[in-house]
DNA sequence: GCCGATAATGAAAACGATTGTCAATCCTCC
DNA sequence: GGAGGATTGACAATCGTTTTCATTATCGGC
């Protein structure tokens, strides 16, 4: 993919934020930064990073689609906190010693899973509002 | 909520099916079945069945979401086949433990989680078709 | 068994996130 | 400094889901 000023932005912008972050969200963000993108191009260079791994991506109950760019390579999870989408990472090889016996034993092949943790974080429970 | 002929029939397709299935497949379903129900009137009782915890809930990667009627009241994850839907439900108290273990280390209250398995059930294996 | 209040239904329109279209624009390499 | 091909972005289209609202059906009271 060429070098260009909008997928720069959306990287940068992605890299300045902790939380998982919506691509509609992105786009406002990077308008306010004077960095205007087109929605169109926002989706499009998210769409790339998820495909190469580079970016997490997680569905908000109501459909929305968050994007995280997370800092290990690893396999890992995810503790959202559902007010600010603030995100710690957790690895857990207990859980996928689990899936994967449970898995076999149901006679399932080529498996993968999904966790996430929601919960409220320690500045969200300090200042609800 | 009233007794109706529409309510009964949702119920009853639900019923029948052991795999997620989503409101248009069931729109469809019954309507096949000879008992034609407004798409509409699907997603109301699905929506309610499932505030109500009746039905479980799920979301695919391209966003429809899938319903189940499900035979334990408990909480419990499921192994989804993600070929023909075919799912077996899990109990993992290790997980619970673990989940709430991670977030009471982060600081995080009012903690809940989402986990399923997707993977290849033995039909789907044999008969890749 | 009938009636009326009121809840349920469903066709069509609205909605909202996302994706496709396509002409204009921008990189990159020569 | 082009030429050529990828990238952009305004707009329209898509698709699952929800809302609207006039019509229909249910059920408690008589």
């Amino acid at each position: 993919m060429r070098a260009t000023r909008q997928g720069d932005a959306v990287s940068a912008a992605l890299a300045e934020v902790d939380a998982f972050t919506s691509a509609q969200d992105l786009h406002a963000r990077l308008r306010d930064m004077g960095q205007a993108v087109g929605l169109t191009t926002v989706y499009r260079h998210l769409q790339v990073l998820a495909d190469r791994g580079e970016v997490d991506v997680l569905r908000r109950d109501d459909g929305e689609t968050l994007y995280r760019r997370c800092t290990t390579d690893n396999h890992h999870h995810h503790l959202v906190c559902r007010h600010c989408g603030r995100t710690v990472e957790v690895e857990g090889p207990e859980i996928e010693a689990w899936t994967d016996r449970v898995a076999a034993a149901a006679g399932f092949t080529d498996v993968a899973h999904t966790l996430e943790i929601y919960g409220t974080c320690t500045d969200c429970a300090a200042d609800p509002g």
